[in-house]
DNA sequence: CTGAAAGCGCTTACAG
DNA sequence: CTGAAAGCGCTTACAG
């Protein structure tokens, strides 16, 4: 079955309406009218040409009609890091929305690079009907310009005038330092994430709120990298900083630490406790499995995008939390440290 | 939360080669020419242009330059599920030759559905390049009449008449089997993959004749879902079949048995030694860490690409392999069982 | 309900 | 080297 369509494509060039519209009997403006306002035509004569149209194996080209419309029918998610599973879950209820609107979704990655992201950014502006900007690394007025020129939505940061998806994370974190509290940390440490990062500094400066509210001591440890490396290579900063716990910028942070911790025989939760941020793929395999703040990233992705397609309104009733998840890398501090 | 997108954005329209060429005093052509056909104008009045062009913010359309090249600049990767771990140095791969290339790379999912799939890259075929088909699941017969329409190469899967990009698996297969036949496994089982999966065939296939070859007993075992579930769920059959090693079609199975039998206080590799296929992310981060057969992934994103960007014609001159990765899921079976 | 015509932004023979 | 003109495939007022 279906072997006109191939033959039709095994041939040079793919069936025009002009090719529909003679093979119907009808002017161009018909078929066109006839194939996607559905209606605004006789229903017989539409049902005719949509025929003949099959029967050609005609496609519409959605380049030809971009240049008139200004649509293109494909949305943009700007990403840091393809590869970080943190993103997966986000990248899938993206594309679930997308799908289901018949969108297509293009994905981009900056390199954790304001440059790279902004060369991007301007280079997909015209060929996009909107983008979602993940953590981005632009500054605000480097933001505030694109949203300008096209539909925007950033994730995970805030930018004033510009819509934006940022999960309330002040009640869960409060969940994870009473957890900490019950157990007999009195001294904590926050893991940071890249300088740059409008998120890391907001759940530090969340945590900093938190703690001291709680009467807990915290302190801020710098990474290197926001990677498992990264997280490996900070476990010595980690142990001399005297905490007893440490809440990491992300859980790909707390994998490595993690680790690393076991890699060198330190007891985890005895000698330390670590609280992961994200929830990825793998930290519940771990041993210890890694306690963390579960990001609804896929709700998120979801959200972004349907605020993209509606042209503006939001569908979340309400707004996506994250989610203290209990686990096994935190406990009660041994006493023999 | 989201707000309002799409209203601000309405406003200024991006200037064409008219207005360019208005300012710079000469023909829209010139322009047309001096910004894309370098050489083929007066170098001066080439310098001139292409300051206006800056001056004004000018970016070309990649519509309108589509409808009459036909070339739209960006390519396809079609996968079954964008999740999987196992794509993501397979996409990362792909995306950087994209970039070099200054190509624009559309991901799309398929939910491991021939339909799907098939839909999708009917729409896509329009407006991409090329396309890279992973793990596909649709007939022969209409990947090669999509390859006649647009250049096509498909990765772990062989289609006669189509590019393709399939690892060597036999060497590290043997390495796997050799391996486990030093530890005096005598008796292993395939823990399979879905039915409609090129790879599964390929794969149980190769380590069926080799393990015949081998002298040791080989068994398949069928599995629900090629997921962390699915291999969870198999758990009590792969016991049941009195095999003392197994191999799985992929990790996410392999992982999901591995957290099951470590659940149920299963030992591995004392009872049950567990290989599995990909070296996906979270592999080496468990205990104890999966023994596996790497795919190099990431090198065949990226052949795929570039096969695509030089016209369709596959460069490849040392066909990509698998790689065994012995680690410690993997030992002598226990004499108490 | 339907057609003729103009035009979206760009490229490319074809002349000069 | 450069311009005038035609045209890519489609949409959309504007008439009838």
């Amino acid at each position: 079955m279906a072997t006109n369509v191939s033959d039709e494509a095994a041939g040079k060039a793919s069936p025009t309406i002009y090719d529909v519209a003679h093979a119907a009997g009808v002017s161009p403006s018909t078929v066109s009218r006839a194939l996607n306002k559905p209606g605004r035509v006789n229903a017989i004569t539409e049902k005719m040409i949509r025929e003949h149209a099959d029967a050609l194996g005609y496609q519409l080209n959605p380049m030809a009609r971009a240049v008139i419309t200004g649509k293109t029918g494909t949305l943009a998610l700007i990403l840091s890091d393809i590869t970080n599973p943190v993103y997966f879950d986000l990248i899938r209820g993206a594309g679930k929305i997308c799908a289901a609107e018949g969108r297509t979704l293009v994905l981009a990655e900056t390199q954790e690079s304001a440059e790279t992201e902004h060369a991007i950014t301007q280079r997909l502006r015209v060929s996009v009907d909107g983008l979602v900007l993940v953590a981005s690394r632009m500054h605000d007025d480097q933001i505030r310009a694109l949203a300008r020129s096209k539909p925007v939505v950033v994730v995970n940061r805030r930018v004033d005038g510009v819509p934006s998806v940022v999960p309330e994370t002040e009640s869960s974190l409060g969940a994870a330092l009473d957890h900490l509290f019950e157990l007999g940390h009195r001294s904590v440490g926050y893991l940071a994430g890249p300088i740059a990062s409008w998120m890391n500094a907001f759940r530090w400066s969340t945590l900093f709120e938190s703690a001291l509210a709680r009467g807990m001591s915290i302190v801020e440890i710098s990474s290197t990298a926001p990677t498992l490396q990264g997280g490996r290579d900070s476990l010595k900063r980690v142990l001399a900083s005297g905490v007893t716990a440490v809440l990491a910028y992300n859980d790909l942070i707390a994998m490595g630490l993690l680790a690393e911790a076991k890699a060198q025989g330190i007891d985890v939760p005895g000698r330390l406790s670590i609280v992961g941020f994200d929830d990825i793929f793998g930290a519940d395999l771990l041993t210890p499995a890694l306690t963390t703040l579960r990001s609804p990233l896929r709700e998120i992705g979801a959200h972004a995008i349907s605020a993209l397609v509606d042209g503006g309104i939001p569908q979340l009733a309400a707004p996506p939390a994250t989610e203290f998840i209990p686990r096994s890398s935190t406990g009660s501090p041994s006493r023999a440290v």
